[in-house]
DNA sequence: TTCACATTCAATAACTCTATTGAATATATT
DNA sequence: AATATATTCAATAGAGTTATTGAATGTGAA
């Protein structure tokens, strides 16, 4: 596999790292990480895959260098290895947006019809909370929103959002945030308080890029953000 | 393949992404692409590949939006889709050195040996070029010089350097350069050239990330930069 | 120690990717 | 039109990847 050739030796090994990323279990399971360290069990749960195949996509890219782990008791929690490893992310999906075909056509007929809006930067969300102008939406389940969230964020997840409406503020302009640049949860938000009459618009990413960029987040364990996710 | 999903069909278009930069041949055509547009039989002369099979790899890496092309009477010239590329690269890179133990190893025992100090950012060399303290040398193929280099280098290809050592000036300090990041020319060069006793030092990455960064560059035609390799 | 639980390992069948080959197509030149 | 050249297409065998299964390992609690 590997040969003496120093240079092959760096070109397989950035192979073998853009193999890791060349899947989209592997994605979701990325999106996730992002967020903060998970258990291989919930990370399964997460993404829909038997405990033994989220273990294998672990250790895969675990191998490649794009995760880390440690052991806590029984379980082993997964994270980023690096936050450069958004930085790879966040390209994959500049490229994809501006020259896949796939993508592009998706991306005009299923998120420019939910928020047709440029999203708020997170340096013009700073500015506006700042003098409190605005109310942050953190649309994302309870359990990672507890894990770590936007400084004075509200959370409605968004399966619950249709009934929680009278606890949204008609007057302020909403800033709905999830996941990230990968999550449907902000569009589909957006679009339901729109459509609902509210003043709603979608902050740029998400929450691991929020924090990525050095911003204050209100967690429950800033260092290890962990979620254990009910079954 | 494409379901309906939409955050599935981004996933899909970000997995075929990164698939397609997912092995080495690929990623080799990717430094040479870097440099400039590039004929097919070109680039399977640079990197060894057969005509047919570099096509294959130029083509799924055009499929995935990573490569574009156009017909330049007999010749189809690839060329990178867009300068975000680059940085997906350099992101992975970033990971391998990191994170990579392979990669690590080979940097500590190859790399470090060749060239332990820092190589001179950008910014730095255009301050002194600007003063006209160093001497820049480009070691790269004469073709490569050609279609495009940096202002007041010299070129003197790696392979002729050590019987064309009296064209180097003992006094002045030398940056070398060459094709990037996974180069390894520019480290040969300083090795050398350190060995007998000249001042010489690398350029951080090499002629495609200068050329991105928006800094002066000389080229015979500098929009379509275009080698056709002798055989 | 024994047990329960979380994770990993090993084997395997289905699937996908790669390089090679030779034929087919597109373009320019004669 | 015929020819030469560059590229692409199609078929295929070999190599690698994936999900599934059930067994094995490691950890903490009883």
């Amino acid at each position: 596999m590997s040969s003496d050739n120093p240079k092959r030796v760096v070109l397989e090994g950035l192979a073998e790292i853009a193999k890791s990323l060349a899947h989209t279990h592997r994605l979701e399971i990325l999106e996730h990480l992002a967020q903060g360290e998970r258990s291989v069990e919930a990370v399964a749960a997460c993404v829909g895959l038997s405990i033994a195949n989220a273990s294998q996509h672990l250790r895969l890219m675990r191998g490649a260098g794009v995760l880390a782990s440690r052991r806590d008791g029984k379980h082993v929690l997964y994270r980023l290895s690096d936050p450069t490893v958004l930085n790879a992310l966040a390209a994959l999906r500049k490229i994809a947006e501006l020259h896949s075909a796939q993508v592009r056509e998706v991306i005009e007929r299923y998120f420019r019809a939910r928020d047709a809006l440029e999203p708020v930067s997170r340096k013009e969300l700073t500015r506006r909370l700042k003098k409190d102008l605005v109310t942050v939406l953190d649309v994302r389940p309870t359990d990672e929103y507890s894990a770590g969230h936007l400084p004075k964020a509200v959370n409605i997840p968004l399966g619950e959002l249709a009934r929680r409406l009278r606890e949204v503020p008609k007057d302020r302009e909403i800033i709905a945030y999830c996941r990230g640049p990968f999550c449907v949860l902000a569009f589909e938000a957006v679009a339901l308080l729109r459509h609902r009459g509210f003043k709603a618009r979608r902050l740029e990413d998400g929450y691991p890029e929020w924090r990525a960029a050095g911003l204050p987040v209100t967690a429950a364990d800033p260092l290890h953000s962990r979620v254990d996710r009910a079954p």
